[in-house]
DNA sequence: GTCTATAGCTGGATAGAC
DNA sequence: GTCTATCCAGCTATAGAC
């Protein structure tokens, strides 16, 4: 089966604009023609590329599950001690955001609305979300142990680093009344959030 | 103009199913079909009772932003000590969610895409939420100042704090595989989080 | 490879019988 | 007040010209 050469060009500016329109939209709301129109062409050329509206989406979903899991995998695996693992997974995971602010509430929806297809997605992005909580509760323990930290859940503590570093993304609408400020303003917080979260969690953390 | 009695039995379905369809699904993925099935009844009775599908997702939008955002006026613009304040938002905002495990998913996505209409609903439910952050600002100062709590920028801890709270349930289902457990599992966890979560907070603002 | 035109379906809303 | 039947807009998807 031969296959016509594309246009390279096209193709990237169709999934530029399908991510933008899906990640504002979510799947449902989502029409071809917005992202027909984002990326400058017809609708039908939308379907001669990708076929349909579905599977344009789990392109664009896949992609967008790696990215929001990317790197945790890789932190956690690492050789650091604890401490540093916190500070790096705070600057990673705050550094994306600020880059794709839409990713948490964009992933989260879906996944909501379709729990099994999440965990084909991220079994196709390799790690099993479940040995991330493994590995850090036994190096977690261990500083217990060792007096390094005051007792505490591993996984609350895991919960609490997510959350922190995550939600003020999923809720930014709500904060940039909240703060009386614009998405500049919004990021400079953010980044200043680096910092203030990191020393919050090792605050909590001291013996 | 006299208005035709009413089967009030039916109203209230509906209003349970649309709260269930809409919570679950979104305003674009909800279907109207659904919301009848899940009444027990045919689509044009909606019709009858609230006329269009805008004006049923109205109705359980208000109604849910006012329940999410409910508590935390009161709370924090009580007289309580930072401490006491602390305790009872974390209390108070799991208990409402182990409740009603959709609530901020749904609010949030919701406002994501239409964070106009949260101020208007906002407003309607009191509380200017600027004034919340104002508020406790001056407290979480005072209290910095009096050196019974760390130096901490107020905003960043308010973010924590709601953070903490809210993030566990938008994750749900990530975390139901992480923790590798189920529905029941998952309430367990969230009512251990409540001490948990307390805990690490006041930790964190030790001097 | 890109467009216009249109088929075909889904879903919100209304009319009208009971 | 509740139902069946139907209308109609909006959307995905395809056919076919260029």
């Amino acid at each position: 089966m031969v296959k016509e050469k594309r246009d390279n060009q096209t193709e990237k500016a169709i999934l530029e604009a399908a991510d933008k329109v899906f990640t504002r939209k979510g799947f449902a709301a989502a029409r071809m023609e917005d992202i027909a129109k984002e990326a400058g062409i017809n609708r039908a050329l939308l379907h001669y590329y990708f076929r349909s509206k579905e599977k344009m989406f789990d392109l664009i979903f896949d992609q967008r599950v790696r990215e929001f899991f990317s790197g945790l995998g890789e932190i956690i695996g690492s050789e650091k001690n604890l401490e540093e693992k916190i500070r790096a997974i705070i600057e990673h995971e705050i550094t994306i955001l600020i880059a794709h602010p839409y990713l948490p509430i964009f992933v989260l929806q879906e996944v909501n609305q379709n729990p099994q297809r999440m965990l084909e997605h991220a079994q196709k992005a390799g790690a099993h979300p479940s040995m991330l909580l493994k590995k850090f509760s036994v190096q977690v323990k261990d500083d217990i142990k060792k007096q390094i930290i005051r007792p505490i859940d591993p996984s609350q503590l895991l919960m609490n680093i997510m959350s922190m570093a995550i939600y003020p993304f999923i809720a930014k609408p709500i904060l940039k009344t909240i703060l009386e400020t614009d998405d500049t303003g919004f990021e400079v917080v953010m980044k200043r959030r680096k910092k203030e979260v990191t020393e919050f969690i090792l605050q909590a953390l001291k013996v």
